[in-house]
RNA sequence: GGGCGGUUAGCUCAGUUGGUUAGAGCGCAGCCUUGACAUGGCUGAGGUCACAGGUUCGAGUCCUGUACCGCCCA
């Protein structure tokens, strides 16, 4: 498996893309334990959980980022030989998967109230199978190397029986507890929703004043209420004010009459009210408003419910308004205040009421006995797991706001009054009692009287699809059974997700997972950012202007978009995706592309299929091997910083000036002469070429995380070394290596200045607008260890800068007419044809120009090593700096004096 | 109102413990169809690093304040 392939003539993602992930396909390369696996015994595995998307989405481009993401960190540890296991699944996603299921029922002529819990629960089943498959499978185009054997699903058999073990476990820890309390319910869902389903939106409202009078007062005795709600009145139990209050001093304790419901209400003293809103008396209405509830609790104040679940005012409340919608009674309330002559104002208010994300309902407060798990201890652990460094988020600004939000959290309703999810395991007898369960067939009887199981009834309503999916880090490694893989794999490594799910997701995986499993789930948190257009709005549908991952890689293939993606990710800021960017990375994909044909297509006839070590191929290339190697080295240290410290716009950066720059403008430059004289040594042409190939080859490797098929596509079209696995997948991620000596550095270092004087003498041409395809006479004076180097590269270095005769002298310049030259040490003239006028006054001005700004530096360079200050406080290396510099500044200013021609 | 982040080239953005010479891509200008690539090559123009102070031998980087723009929480 040694002989080299041609590649094709032209860079055809789509060819390529299907041809290997084909290979990969056939191969269990993504199992920590496969048969493929590259995972050495003796690393500790490395290990993330994939944020399970939503089983009844579509590919978006907010998943083609995290799939990237998570991908390169995967594919970067297994070549580092780590047994990495990345994996994969797909959440239930109660509340949008009825709304879609809804949808398509309704189609057939079906409803959630037609078909009855049961039938509807079969019918999400067979909805299940057909989509479940979906979104993972898009996944797989964009070279997602999870591990597919280990796929798991939010609602399979183990993650039922870990969220019911986990409820069990919590409610025998005295961590969860059932209570009346406000949720978010949504009138049009009819179910809770949780805060991240809920979007606050500004919007113009009226604070409407309304006079109460006193129990036993005139009409116009009594307090002038301020409310956003008028509609609510009905169900108010109380007045506040401020205590500080000089207004309402005097009334404190007093009664008050509810309009309407004619109840005498207590007026209380309370510091929540704000003095500044309205008139610095608010009503109470401790059923549907939650900072109303907290004080009607501090106030032993009544909470009559006075809105139904479809937010109508309840039947029994006085007429007219009984059986109202809510808005419409906002109408009629305030009509009918304003005819008793208790309306004291109207006056506009913003308001940012919340709305329900999927039907846009805004949002009710809505009284009912739900299970809560007890957050505050929870939340402990967590937050000592950050302080003590067990586990560390990136970017660590958002350490603060974790912190905030564990402090100030309030304990988790659970509870959705929905039909698609893990049903809450508790069971109620008739006597009341309570019976929490973990075993699938439920209890078998009441655990507090005994009652018979079939007398007992289990809670309608579902967990919070939050519940299941914080179980997930240990869920899919088989908790709450002891498995190997639980002892391997827990705690992963990275948990990479969206810093808009910090609080509700990443939080909820942390406190369960210590509470559970005893120590927190991961190591790092990394957030990532969000996905925007090219003018920074957020991507939506009703905007149109999504980014379509499927359609972009059906066009410029998914390494260009992973290209884009991770070029685009720096310290999770949120970053625009624009067609340029896009465009961009295509542009590279095809520049690799090419210089891998080339590399392929100037193998040296007599190059044999035995593929030299890299210490060969290096030695055997002389100067330019040893330069070769040293850029190649460069950029090993610089991708592998950067992604260790995750940093994924400058590894990308890296790699592509390792490539673009480094490889193709002037490694393929450089060796061309060389591989194309047949009149060179074989032994030299054969060495240069290997060294093209084992640069090629580690780029390939610091390239593969990123952009895994093209890599992987070019690897596997060049000669391998036996010791080589099949594919790039689980090859070696590159060793950082050094230069094996002085002399090959100093070797490398010499290249380098000749390359310097190549751009000098272009520079020049242009300057003067010598004609771009003239070959122009250089002499060059390089100093004794410049000099052989030169000699060798003559060819090359005469193509490059197009000159002819060149020559290499190692004395003085000779005093001939032409352009003076200064690169470094070296100093060269260059023989220009006659340049007219203007362009030699351009050339004029532009070297005075030069003059003037280096002639600057160097007063400020000499200055500063003047100050002792500098010198003294300086490091020695900062000071040896300037000194170059100034060497540096002079020989500027020489080149720019003397005369051009 | 509270918290967090941002403001660097025409545009989009890097810039990792402060080191004096601030980078990239795209765009722009000129030249070039040179046998890997015009999805390309070469050369170049373009930045008082938002503003005002401060610390320091030295500040895009640290501190304080101001302005504007985002995000999160109330």
């Amino acid at each position: 498996m040694s002989a080299a392939r041609e590649l094709g003539p032209s860079y055809s993602p789509a060819e390529i893309e299907s041809s290997v992930a084909a290979r990969w396909a056939a191969s269990d390369f993504g199992a920590p334990d496969g048969s493929d696996s590259a995972g050495r015994a003796d690393l500790p595995p490395y290990t993330i959980i994939m944020p399970p998307p939503n089983v009844t989405g579509g590919l978006h481009v907010g998943h083609a980022l995290f799939v990237t993401l998570e991908d390169l960190l995967a594919r970067r540890a297994r070549m580092q030989g780590r047994p990495t296991l990345w994996l994969p699944g797909v959440d239930h996603a109660s509340i949008a998967a009825q709304f879609v299921l809804d949808k398509i029922i309704a189609v057939e002529g079906e409803s959630r109230a037609s078909l009855g819990r049961e039938r509807y629960l079969e019918r999400m089943e067979r909805f299940m199978d057909e989509t479940r498959g979906t979104i993972l499978g898009q996944f797989k185009r964009l070279g997602a190397s999870a591990d597919w054997s280990r796929t798991r699903f939010t609602m399979d058999e183990v993650s039922s029986r870990a969220v019911r073990t986990a409820f069990a476990t919590l409610y025998e820890r005295g961590l969860a507890y059932r209570t009346e309390a406000l949720v978010n319910w949504c009138p049009g869902c009819k179910t809770s929703v949780s805060d991240l389903e809920s979007i606050a939106v500004e919007e113009q409202g009226s604070i409407w004043e309304i006079r109460y009078p006193l129990e036993d007062g005139a009409p116009d005795s009594g307090v002038v209420v301020a409310t956003t709600r008028p509609e609510t009145l009905l169900g108010d139990t109380g007045v506040a004010v401020h205590p500080d209050d000089p207004r309402y001093t005097a009334l404190i304790g007093k009664r008050v009459v509810v309009p309407f419901v004619e109840r005498a209400v207590p007026i209380v003293a309370d510091d929540f009210v704000e003095r500044e809103f309205g008139t610095g008396a608010v009503k109470l209405t401790p059923a549907h408003d939650p900072n109303d509830r907290e004080a009607g609790l501090r106030h032993n104040l009544d909470a009559p419910t006075i809105l139904d679940e479809s937010a109508r005012i309840v039947a029994d409340a006085p007429a007219p308004f009984a059986g109202m919608d809510r808005f419409v009674a906002r109408k009629a309330i305030v009509a009918a205040l304003e005819e008793r002559g208790q309306l004291v104002s109207v006056k506009p208010h913003t308001a940012n009421p919340a709305r329900c994300q999927r039907s846009n309902d805004i949002l009710e407060p809505r009284l009912r006995t739900q299970w809560f798990i007890r957050a505050k201890p929870l939340a402990e652990k967590a937050l000592a797991a950050t302080r003590e460094g067990k586990t560390r988020i990136v970017p660590a600004h958002f350490e603060k706001t974790w912190e905030h939000w564990l402090t100030e959290i309030r304990d988790w309703n659970v509870s959705r009054q929905l039909w698609w999810g893990h049903r809450i395991p508790a069971w109620y007898c008739p006597a009341g009692h309570t019976t929490v369960s973990d075993r699938a067939e439920g209890p078998t009887g009441c655990a507090d009287c005994g009652a018979e199981a079939d007398q007992l009834t289990q809670e309608s309503d579902i967990f919070d699809t939050w519940f299941s999916s914080g179980l997930w880090p240990f869920s899919t490694l088989g908790w709450p059974d002891r498995t190997p893989d639980l002892a391997r794999y827990y705690p992963s490594q990275v948990m990479e997700t969206g810093h808009d799910i910090l609080f509700f997701w990443v939080a909820r995986m942390m406190m369960l997972g210590i509470e559970l499993m005893g120590e927190p789930p991961f190591e790092t948190i990394y957030l990532h950012g969000m996905v925007r257009d090219p003018e920074g709005q957020k991507m939506s549908k009703t905007k149109g202007n999504v980014v379509d991952p499927l359609s972009v890689i059906d066009e410029i293939g998914a390494d260009a978009l992973r290209f884009a993606l991770v070029s685009g990710t720096a310290a999770g800021a949120d970053q625009r995706l624009s067609d340029e960017r896009l465009e961009a990375a295509r542009n590279f994909m095809n520049k690799l592309w090419n210089a891998a044909r080339y590399v392929l297509m100037s193998r040296p006839a007599e190059v044999n299929d035995e593929r030299p070590s890299a210490a060969e191929a290096t030695a055997g290339a002389g100067a330019f091997g040893a330069w070769l190697a040293g850029r190649t080295a460069n950029a090993v240290a610089e991708v592998d910083h950067a992604l260790g410290g995750y940093a994924f716009s400058e590894a990308a950066q890296r790699v592509h000036d390792a490539i673009w720059s480094d490889f193709c403008d002037q490694a393929i430059e450089l060796a061309k002469v060389t591989l194309g004289d047949n009149e060179r040594p074989a032994a030299e042409r054969v060495a240069t070429w290997w060294a093209l190939v084992d640069a090629l080859d580690t780029r390939l490797r610091l390239l593969h995380p990123i952009a895994p098929f093209i890599s992987e596509g070019i690897w596997e079209a060049l000669p391998r070394r036996a010791d080589d696995p099949p594919l790039l997948a689980i090859a070696a991620w590159p060793a950082l290596a050094s230069l094996a000596t002085p002399a090959d550095a100093a070797s490398a270092a010499a290249i380098d200045r000749w390359l310097d004087l190549v751009r000098e003498v272009r520079a020049a041409r242009t300057a003067m607008k010598a004609a771009a395809g003239a070959w122009l006479p250089l002499d060059v004076a390089a100093p004794n260890e410049l000099a052989p180097i030169g000699e060798h590269l003559a060819d090359a270095i005469g193509r490059l800068a197009r000159v002819r005769p060149l020559t290499i002298a190692t004395g003085e310049l000779a005093a001939r007419p032409g352009a003076l030259i200064v690169a470094g040490p070296l100093t060269a003239r260059l023989h220009l044809p006659e340049a007219d006028p203007a362009t030699l006054a351009a050339d004029r001005a532009r070297r005075e120009r030069d003059l003037a700004a280096a002639r600057e530096q160097l007063a400020a360079a000499e200055a500063r090593l003047a100050d002792p200050a500098f010198t003294d406080k300086a490091p020695e290396k900062v000071v040896a700096g300037a000194r170059k510099r100034v060497e540096e500044l002079r020989g500027e200013i020489a080149r720019l004096t003397s005369d051009p021609a």
